[in-house]
RNA sequence: GGGCGGCUAGCUCAGCGGUAGAGCGGCUGGUUUACACCCAGUAGGUCGGGGGUUCGAUCCCCUCGCCGCCCACCA
């Protein structure tokens, strides 16, 4: 016999061992089966779950296991990513804290050792998490981005698109990460808003007045970039600078002689309308600075301190004492001519939090346009989908506007870029070693020095490429073959650009053909004031104590249900501890059909139930089953859910078992026999459908189940089949006839509630004006009315008796047509005269009902009620049909 | 500036043209041998405001207001 609980904490555990034993999480062998396959989005290597994944890999998890069941070869392939910028930053940081030496004293080689220490120590502890959650990937197929493999890829993919022209080494403005030295991707850099002022600065005509004119004044929110300034710029019919275009400035503190130039970038609405041009630390400037040949001065070193290009005063300081000592420099010359506040946007590294610079460097760039191309057109014609379709609006937007991909990165954890130069620079950009030294010594005619390029790549680029090159590419491997493209990607709306939007930009170009044919975008899990979560600003919330405290089932439940937000998932504990509740529900039915011999019975066939109950929950399994499976298959996994918990706890437990009991306690032999196959067979489907979302818990009572009893089981719950039932199992007249018994019984319990007939007091209810189908009903369902109503008798009269409490019968809501309203309206008013309740026992009711006036307060009420429904109902009537008028007469 | 979400019961959310829902919390009752991680009952909402379409609007349209996210820009 089961133990009163499931105890999560041995159980999962052993039921996982279980799963990987038996190779249930390879895709099976079977050439005729269809593949299914999804690849995870790689956390860092070095990382840890917290509650996005837990969500993310849930809904997978769901995916994969739902299909494994309808037969299909599935697999869901997991690895990690090296992280590039994160992982670096964490072995810094971990270096800094043992205080010996960092990262540049050790040496590129040293450190990338260190790391690779480090990712040795700390990997494998997300792959365990996933475990945990009950993840059922395909361990053997594990990658990792640095894997020799996967670093073929990237080279290969790299060499192609530098010898196709859609990889180019260009000098232009980066953004640049002071605290890494190194390049970001416009995607990596945040604009939040913060505290700032205007200052407004005057430069002196270098010629003298022209007019009454002896100076420009400028605004910025950036001083130290001043030293930069290469000119001043106006628009061009800005009556104002008219005859100031082309003179002279004296820059205040360089004393360098800037010319006025007109361009309409300078906007006179803004400010003064003049405009300081500093090409080498503003975008726009730089593109002004472009179309009029203007010299472009870097002030800055990779620290963003200023360099040897500005004055010997400010030469070497940092940029925010650089904008003080400069704003007091520029007062002190009497040329300060205001600070105004202001609240604006800085950019910032996603990473580092540190302010950002447009810097001028040599990097290389992804045509990303060319690319972007295909990629637009797969989701247009729909050989890609967005699930929710609105995102699909969020990525061509951004793909249709796309700019060039910088990728090349100034760190040494990651794929070092295959591009040497020669002694005179020339670049070669090859595979391997051997065919670099071929390729110079074509050109050089002899073997030179090479040197490679330091730089290494951007961490997404090699997960642009994850879809194939985790089966293999460039070798054409059968799982590539088999596999590829993988069915679903899974993952959040905040990796839309920086991974969906490129995987389909790598796989469309490398393997001609969309890497998923479908994204479903899930939800972001935040914190408690909606903040997202993360590592560094501390408050993430830790799965794995979920999964300690509640069990892998129950936080798997919680994130399946919740899935359907669009945007933010708000956790809370409590209704995990709800879903909790709902497994040990159905692990105490389970315990129920134990204790009534409720056992599988060899050959048993559904389709033969004679009883009405049996045929009513036959039908509701099968709904249920359907149901299910359409939400499942459209990625609707909170539907999947709420039909799942309403068909477990409210209609199987509530009452179909309820309603079983006095089948369970009876006499009638062949009866019990039936329900007893019968409840066996729908806690059997109970188990399957709810096995993707809870599965260690219904694996474990397949297991219980088999062994109390009954035919031995072909298979594991993991592998066995999908319930596929007929339609034709829905019985009409038994729902008919069971909704009638539920509907009664509920009234009942809520009369007898109104009447404070305490729960031990039996009363009968007894039948006013029933009429031939009601008084048959009640004659066949007698007993359980009896049972669940606790009547003490079931009676039937053609009036009211004295004494009689008249009620208003309820009926079940639900969807309804228009006719079905009115009928439903009509039918609610004959309900009401048809059923009634008599209280016994009960001193507190006689009294009322000893009452003539109560009695007759209350008749007078039903009648009144009635009254006005059937005269909504008429009223309805009339509406309808003067519609139904006027549309005949417009047709 | 452009785009996208959200605003429904005390809390967290579902519903998205047909008599306002769930879970949790509240209240009342419960020794019904599957389950107190339970059972039965019950209170609590002018579905953010205002217009419009409709026989009928929480749901569709317009508009306003908050809250949040994304993109772009900011001298």
């Amino acid at each position: 016999m089961l133990q009163n609980r499931f105890d999560p904490k041995t159980a999962e555990p052993r039921l996982y061992a279980q799963w990987e034993a038996a190779g249930a999480f390879a895709p099976k062998d079977d050439p005729n089966a269809e593949a299914f396959s999804i690849v995870i989005p790689p956390p860092n290597v070095t990382g840890s779950l917290h509650i996005g994944h837990a969500l993310n890999n849930t809904l997978q998890d769901v995916l994969a296991r739902f299909e494994r069941m309808r037969g299909k070869a599935v697999l869901w392939l997991p690895g990690t990513d090296h992280a590039g910028i994160a992982t670096q930053m964490v072995v810094e940081r971990m270096l800094a804290a043992e205080g010996g030496p960092g990262r540049r004293d050790m040496g590129r080689d040293a450190f990338v050792e260190r790391v690779w220490k480090w990712k040795a120590e700390s990997s494998g502890t997300i792959q365990n998490q996933l475990r945990r959650l009950g993840a059922s990937c395909d361990w053997s197929r594990e990658r990792f981005t640095l894997d020799e493999g996967l670093s073929a890829a990237v080279r290969k993919v790299f060499v192609q698109l530098y010898k196709e022209g859609l990889i180019y080494r260009d000098k232009r403005l980066v953004n640049w990460d002071p605290h890494f030295q190194t390049a970001i991707s416009d995607l990596e850099v945040l604009q939040p808003t913060v505290d700032g002022a205007y200052y407004h600065f005057a430069y002196p005509l270098a010629d003298g007045p022209v007019g009454e004119v002896t100076e420009v004044v400028v605004a910025t929110t950036r001083p130290e970039t001043m030293l930069g300034d290469t000119a001043v710029a106006v628009h061009p019919t800005d009556e104002r600078y008219q005859g100031l275009i082309g003179k002279l400035l004296a820059h205040p503190i360089t004393g360098r002689k800037i010319p006025i130039v007109a361009d309409e970038y300078a906007d006179p609405e803004k400010g003064s309308g003049a405009v300081k041009i500093t090409p080498a630390h503003d975008f726009n400037d730089f593109q002004v600075g472009k179309r009029h040949g203007l010299e472009m001065i870097n002030i800055f070193d990779a620290y963003a301190r200023l360099n040897d290009e500005v004055p010997t005063e400010f030469a070497g300081m940092d940029r925010f004492d650089a904008r003080r000592a400069i704003t007091a420099k520029m007062e002190e010359l009497g040329l300060l001519r205001g600070i105004e506040k202001t609240r604006h946007a800085v950019p910032h590294g996603d990473r580092s939090g540190v302010v950002i610079e447009p810097f001028l460097t040599d990097q290389w760039y992804v045509n990303a346009e060319v690319l972007a191309q295909p990629a637009i057109k797969a989701v247009e014609t729909g050989d890609m989908a967005f699930v929710p379709k609105n995102w699909e609006k969020t990525y061509f937007e951004w793909m249709r506007n796309i700019e060039p991909w910088c990728v090349s990165r100034q760190l040494w954890w990651g794929h070092r870029i295959p591009a040497w130069y020669g002694p005179d620079g020339h670049v070669f950009v090859e595979e391997t070693e051997e065919a670099v030294r071929a390729a110079a010594r074509a050109h050089y005619g002899s073997d030179v020095e090479l040197r490679q390029d330091e730089d290494v790549l951007d961490t997404w680029f090699s997960s642009a490429l994850w879809p194939f090159s985790t089966m293999g590419w460039p070798e054409e491997t059968s799982d590539l073959k088999r596999f590829y493209p993988t069915h679903t990607l899974v993952t959040g709306f905040d990796i839309i650009f920086f991974w969906v939007a490129r995987m389909m930009m790598m796989g469309l170009h490398f393997m001609d053909d969309v890497p998923f044919k479908r994204v479903f975008i899930n939800a972001l899990v935040r914190d408690a004031s909606g903040q997202k979560m993360s590592k560094s600003k501390g408050n993430v919330m830790d799965p794995l104590e979920l999964v300690d405290e509640l069990g892998a089932d129950a936080l798997r439940f919680t994130m399946t249900a919740m899935s359907g937000a669009a945007r933010d998932i708000k956790l809370s504990k409590q209704r995990i501890e709800g879903y909790r509740n709902f497994g040990t529900k159905l692990w105490n039915a389970a315990r129920f059909c134990q204790m009534n011999e409720c056992v599988r019975v060899e050959g048993f066939d559904p389709a033969e139930v004679k009883s009405t109950l049996n045929r009513w929950i036959r039908g509701e399994t099968v709904k249920t089953a359907e149901a299910v499976t359409k939400a499942l298959e459209a990625c609707a996994f909170d539907d999947a859910a709420a039909s799942l918990y309403r068909f477990i706890w409210n209609v199987f437990c509530d009452w179909y078992l309820e309603l079983a009991k006095p089948v369970l306690n009876g006499e009638d032999e062949a009866a019990k026999a039936e329900t007893r196959a019968m409840a066996a067979w729908v806690l059997d489907q109970c188990l399957k459908l709810l096995h993707p979302v809870m599965p260690f818990l219904t694996e474990e009572l397949w297991a219980e189940l088999a062994a109390f009893g009954g035919p031995k089981r072909g298979s594991m719950l993991i592998v066995a089949d999908w319930p596929a039932l007929p339609q034709a199992w829905i019985d009409a007249e038994a729902e008919a006839e069971i909704g009638w018994l539920v509907d009664l019984v509920t009234d009942v319990r809520s009369i007898r509630s109104e009447m404070n007939v305490p729960p031990s007091a039996r009363a009968p209810i007894v039948l006013v004006g029933a009429n031939a189908v009601t008084r048959e009903r009640l004659a066949r369902h007698r007993d359980l009315i009896v049972t669940l109503a606790r009547a003490s008798d079931v009676k039937e009269a053609d009036a009211v008796p004295a004494g009689a409490a008249p009620f208003a019968a309820g009926e079940a809501t639900g969807a309804l047509s228009i006719a079905e309203f009115i009928d439903l309206v009509a039918e609610r008013a004959r309900l009401a005269k048809e059923i009634g309740v008599l209280d016994g026992d009960i001193e507190k009711t006689r009294k009322k009902l000893d009452n003539p006036d109560f009695v007759a307060r209350a008749k007078e009420e039903v009648v009144e009620e009635n009254r006005e429904r059937l005269a909504e109902a008429e009223e309805a009537k009339a509406k309808l049909q003067s519609a139904l008028a006027r549309l005949e007469a417009v047709a």
